[in-house]
DNA sequence: TTAATATTTAACGTATACATTAAAGAATAA
DNA sequence: TTATTCTTTAATGTATACGTTAAATATTAA
């Protein structure tokens, strides 16, 4: 009658478990930035022994999205409007970087198919003015050029600091102004991919993420966000 | 008479003194690729129990020095040509945007001198025949480079990619060429961030990059050093 | 009352215990 | 011999135990 000791055999450990779990908390802005919980709290919540969320908080604080007070229990990380800046400097070079890759290879005209179904669906989604659903197509449309420019270890170093901007970005999603630039932007980008202009599209993706920043950034000062 | 448990008190965990050991073991090229060790080895070896070993470990695994295999311990993973080409990518894509923010606001020459000591040593190194030398002057270089651009993040996002190919690079270092050209390449960047000009400064360091990128993979090629 | 010191508490870091199971080895059948 | 099944082994993943110590609380002195 004893308790089954290691993880679901669904083939996921329960350090995984916890990882995912509360990668999600943070992320959906259940657990708050500045949000601390001590690891005994989030075991019993999670239904484990401390040992896999010690582990799974490790690689939390790897990403930069908890830090680990060493009395107080784990604490979700803010994001600063100077964090946010240098994410963005960051995702600015490497997606620049990405496009003209991808526009190197000429995509044929099928693989460039998934971006404008992304761009479409965010110009749909500005004109029911479903915010949520704009984000998300403008999430896919980055998340296809990155993945599609064919380095692994690039797509997964703009995903990881996506991730860390991901709260504030929604945040401001519905303070700012609508984006109404963005879908002419990426336009423009899926062309340059189809002419093969690699400096054309590192240049037009360059552009389209400064403004995105400086709009974003802006807003951060104007509603004295000092964090996330 | 019981042995002390928690960590000696130079401030120092025994999850970071493992991980500082192992992250040296590996860059020292002291375990090579593909070295395999259990966790109940490596603690042995250390004087620790296997919970300190496996916490560091996670954060290797983290930043794509090992993988951990369910019943084999864990693997120093090899740095293959694609693994390289990517990284390189990477690094030209952040360098450069950290060379363009740096030229941006016109350093002073004083901030400057660190650049120009570390191109000297190189050309004394070079002409000394003494290539570690050489490539620690390299190093430093970029280094400094990165972190007066200041941005946070953006440097430890090189320093990270920059682990993960030092061994490669080592390896390289005697095989190829001597790095005659860097010495009059660094010092043209140093000349356009002292103009303040951007655009010429991130040209500079992205060809810089971009020659020793295509250097260092043909010399895979040539050894057929599929991996590292 | 207030400051200083002593005591208690509780959270962590590390060590150890243990059930599970992949892999290796032994035993059996064809 | 060779293939198949059973048994054993050993490494892991997770749980638990426990010493240490920062923080909180209580106590004492001024």
């Amino acid at each position: 009658m004893s308790r089954t000791l290691v993880a679901n055999h669904d083939g996921v450990s329960m350090v995984d478990a916890a990882y995912k779990d509360m990668h999600r908390r943070i992320l959906d802005n259940i657990w708050a930035p500045g949000h601390q919980a001590l690891e005994q709290e989030i075991a019993l919540q999670l239904g484990m022994s401390r040992t896999p969320v010690r582990e799974a908080l490790i690689r939390l604080a790897n990403e930069g999205l908890v830090e680990v007070i060493p009395r107080r229990g784990m604490r979700v990380l803010p994001v600063s409007a100077i964090d946010m800046r240098e994410i963005y400097e960051i995702l600015g070079a490497l997606e620049s970087v990405a496009a003209e890759m991808l526009a190197a290879r000429k995509p044929s005209e099928a693989e460039l198919e998934p971006l404008i179904v992304a761009t479409r669906a965010m110009e749909k989604a500005l004109n029911a003015e479903d915010l949520d659903a704009w984000a998300k197509a403008d999430e896919s449309f980055h998340e296809q050029l990155v993945t599609m420019a064919g380095n692994k270890l690039l797509a997964e170093a703009v995903f990881s600091h996506w991730d860390r901007a991901h709260r504030a970005r929604m945040f401001t999603l519905r303070l700012r102004p609508k984006p109404v630039n963005s879908t002419k932007e990426h336009m423009a980008l899926v062309e340059r991919l189809r002419q093969g202009d690699a400096a054309g599209a590192a240049a037009v993706n360059r552009e389209h993420r400064q403004r995105a920043s400086r709009e974003l950034l802006s807003i951060f000062e104007r509603f004295r966000l000092q964090q996330m």
